[in-house]
DNA sequence: CGCCGTCTTGATCTCGCTCAAACCCCGTGG
DNA sequence: CCACGGGGTTTGAGCGAGATCAAGACGGCG
């Protein structure tokens, strides 16, 4: 059923319009007349798609273009001298990305797709004098920038937790991304491995699958590979909260 | 010996200038003439120095100050519903604090004093003002808003390391730190109790307690209570680099 | 149809958590 | 000066969550 029959949004709809651009209440572009749509418009540069594993952007390179995740997914990543990496956070189609190097003038981590996926890039300069002119961009870059460091603090704090609970806030919080694009809530296409996600949550991949197995048998979510369905968002929650739950009864 | 006899900066200096005060390389007036030098002092309003658990400002507050640290430290804490908090990081001399709320304009997280600190109030609105003027005032509350950043980026890949890892590069990032204040870097005076420590590293008490006591026994550090010395920068480093080191021998 | 990468499951072990008690330092008051 | 008390810290014992190692299942693709 509801075979995306009643999806607001046409993700890959025309290429260079931000008019036409299904994501346009989501973007810099939220609330613009026509005529300064244009404006933005003509700033937006042309892109081909990323390839999975393409490198948007590495660590230390100079922050020239901010980028609107079209369609697809990416991931920011923070590599360390000894061949270790962290994780730092996923991107998804409507949100704003490489403003990580706003203060320094340079990227202070690597980006990289996780799937095929399409971008805006909006050249940093000419993004500026936008900002400029138009008051209501520039709160909208504040705002952004802002979302990223609390998303680092709830990241933070998410840590600190036991592995059930970790996992369960980070599906909510895809849940509630998706929400945002007016995609069903409880229907999530992972676009990461569990490697990634472990990475992330900073777990074992095997504990990942593990919390996923149980939640699924819980009745919580059901799980098909990177296909997960949200049936009860109630309970969810209550994971979320360390709420102490039934032990699995080994059925026999 | 050293009875802080070779302290460059003496930290609890005169009261109400800017050209006086030690910690002026370190802040904001760091390379200023003594024309914009004044005018930074002139804006410095006066607080009394906060008792330990005092709070500086509350989450959600109007961003209305920011704060540069003279002496004393200050921590950084997230509260959740549920009562559980997450300390965010600590603040020391010297170090610039408050920037937080710089894109809502509200303070995202609340600030406590560990000890009685003092700190240096500046005016945001003012503040913004000579930043407009003066390049180099904003250049430094742009870096400063970016280490903030990095820093958080540090604290989410500690958080992904065994235990060990985690308070060795603690420790060294306190060490790092110190230095900068032209302090012995070998000789800390943690300003805050363990408890902290472990929220902070995502870790139970005892287990923060345990790591320094492993330390200890191995040489690496010389701990007591509050003091810590590192005997051994060396080894530390190689602590943090997740380095295996020898089985402690239960001499007998 | 068979290979390979991703994901899942199982068995085992260990690190770090929990609970609990002792300890130490330091300030207070006798 | 010393006894006392209390908060922060350390240590111990036991346990459990989660890591690790290793094998197997699933699914996609050539």
């Amino acid at each position: 059923m509801t075979q995306s029959q009643g999806n607001v949004f046409e993700l890959s709809a025309h290429r260079r319009s931000c008019g036409n651009c299904a994501l346009t209440p989501l973007c810099l572009a939220a609330g613009l007349d026509s005529t300064t749509l244009d404006q933005l418009d003509n700033l937006v540069e042309y892109r081909p798609p990323l390839a999975p594993g393409e490198t948007l952007f590495h660590r230390g390179e100079c922050m020239r273009t901010v980028y609107l995740v079209r369609s697809g997914a990416l991931k920011s990543i923070a590599e360390h001298e000894d061949g270790s990496y962290q994780v730092l956070g996923f991107h998804l189609a409507g949100e704003l990305l490489g403003l990580d190097g706003f203060f320094s003038g340079r990227h202070t981590c690597r980006v990289e797709a996780l799937q095929r996926s399409r971008v805006c890039p909006l050249p940093w300069d000419a993004l500026q004098l936008l900002a400029q002119q138009l008051p209501s961009v520039q709160h909208q870059l504040m705002t952004a920038i802002g979302h990223e460091t609390l998303a680092d603090h709830r990241h933070l704090a998410m840590m600190g937790c036991p592995a059930p609970r970790r996992l369960a806030m980070f599906l909510r919080d895809l849940s509630e991304r998706q929400a945002r694009l007016r995609l069903d809530p409880s229907e999530l296409r992972l676009a990461m491995p569990r490697e990634d996600i472990a990475n992330f949550l900073g777990m074992a991949e095997e504990t990942v699958c593990r919390q996923f197995t149980r939640m699924n048998a819980e009745g919580i979510l059901s799980v098909r590979r990177r296909t997960v369905q949200i049936l009860d968002h109630e309970r969810l929650g209550g994971v979320c909260h360390g709420q102490p739950r039934p032990a699995v009864a080994a059925s026999g």
